[in-house]
DNA sequence: AAAGCTACTTAACCTAGATTAAGAAATAAT
DNA sequence: ATTATTTCTTAATCTAGGTTAAGTAGCTTT
């Protein structure tokens, strides 16, 4: 009599308008990709992948906050990415290989999110060919950001990487823990604090 | 009478076996291919591409190696990649933007390149669709390099970034000015130096 | 509301890597 | 062959950022 729950809440909006920018979508293609898709409601602190699982599947961030990130010998995080409201999330190495990554993806605040499984996206690609071109142009812009990134990580001080992740990412800044916003920039959280005062009193 | 110059010395072998690797082309559509490439041999030092310059071409290396960098403030190189035969490099976010970028793209060593214009690229995608998939498969495994690079930078010390490099890029490592080498990993050329022969009385 | 975590701050001290400078070795140019 | 440039080395000195440690503030959980 109903559709399954998943079917009610699944609001869509936002990605087929992420998708419209890049590609154009008959209705019945928009059918096909929404039927392949999946939601997730995900409380603060969830886990969604662990360095030793095999990465499944492509997030797609409806609301609330995700990071992707590594740990060194145990003990050290080194945030990779943070995904908010309209960005994708994933380990890309894991999912293309499908073998153990070793990044965590962790729910910083509390999330709604469009699965898209590795199965799922292969099929895609097979009866909408469309979708190779979208997934080409969100990985290229991807891989630009990341170059900027790197590029910024050899030259600039953390003062400066840290003025251009504020300007980059306002929404983030005062919604993720600072150690996090530290390890992003490539610091410890007790240099950040220390530079953060510095800077204040300037 | 006879084919332009370039036509008789241009060896597509390379490319298209690399091509091969992740879709399958007819014949028609390899010469399609083939006739939207262009062949440019050329020396050391030589600058293909200047900061300010809008790039327009992907370069794929038959042989030989090419470099992209930035300069800091006028002064201070850092090079985002080595490209050696088998491998494309370019300007992704001016090639994609068409706007003038920040990196210069120099000749190492003494190169045969194949180019493909953004134009070419265009036509190409909306000729053979497929297309769209290789490049997408292209860029997918580039930025999985990327963020382990960039993981790397954030998490392991100079001499371990080092080791990485040179087991990754034996090709490079005797090939390519040190100061390069040092840039690329993120230290100064007088460290390098210094910490290479720490290294060797070990 | 007390107890227990986790996040943030501050401060003293430490080190990997930067800077400056000068000489040696290798390449390139004449 | 000689000269000029660029690259590499070595060494002294410096500093951005790390480490350790202890305290404080802000959350959760009960």
């Amino acid at each position: 009599m109903f559709a399954p729950y998943r079917y009610l809440i699944m609001n869509t909006n936002l990605l087929l308008k992420n998708i419209a920018k890049h590609i154009d979508l008959t209705t019945e293609e928009q059918e096909l990709f929404i039927s392949m898709i999946t939601v997730q409601s995900c409380k603060s602190r969830t886990i969604l992948l662990h360095a030793t699982e095999i990465c499944k599947h492509s997030y797609f961030v409806n609301s609330g906050i995700l990071r992707s990130f590594t740990i060194n010998d145990n003990i050290v995080e080194h945030v990779l990415n943070f995904a908010c409201e309209g960005y994708w999330i994933g380990d890309m190495y894991s999912l293309l290989s499908q073998k153990p990554g070793n990044l965590f993806i962790e729910v910083i605040e509390e999330a709604e999110l469009l699965l898209l499984s590795k199965e799922n996206q292969e099929i895609l690609y097979e009866k909408i060919p469309k979708f190779e071109r979208f997934f080409r142009i969100l990985t290229e812009n991807s891989l630009v950001a990341n170059q900027e990134r790197l590029l910024d990580n050899l030259s600039l001080s953390a003062e400066e990487r840290f003025e251009k992740f504020c300007s980059k990412h306002p929404q983030l800044v005062n919604k993720v823990p600072q150690k996090q916003i530290a390890s992003y920039i490539g610091v410890t959280p007790e240099f950040f604090s220390k530079m953060k005062s510095k800077m204040l009193h300037r």
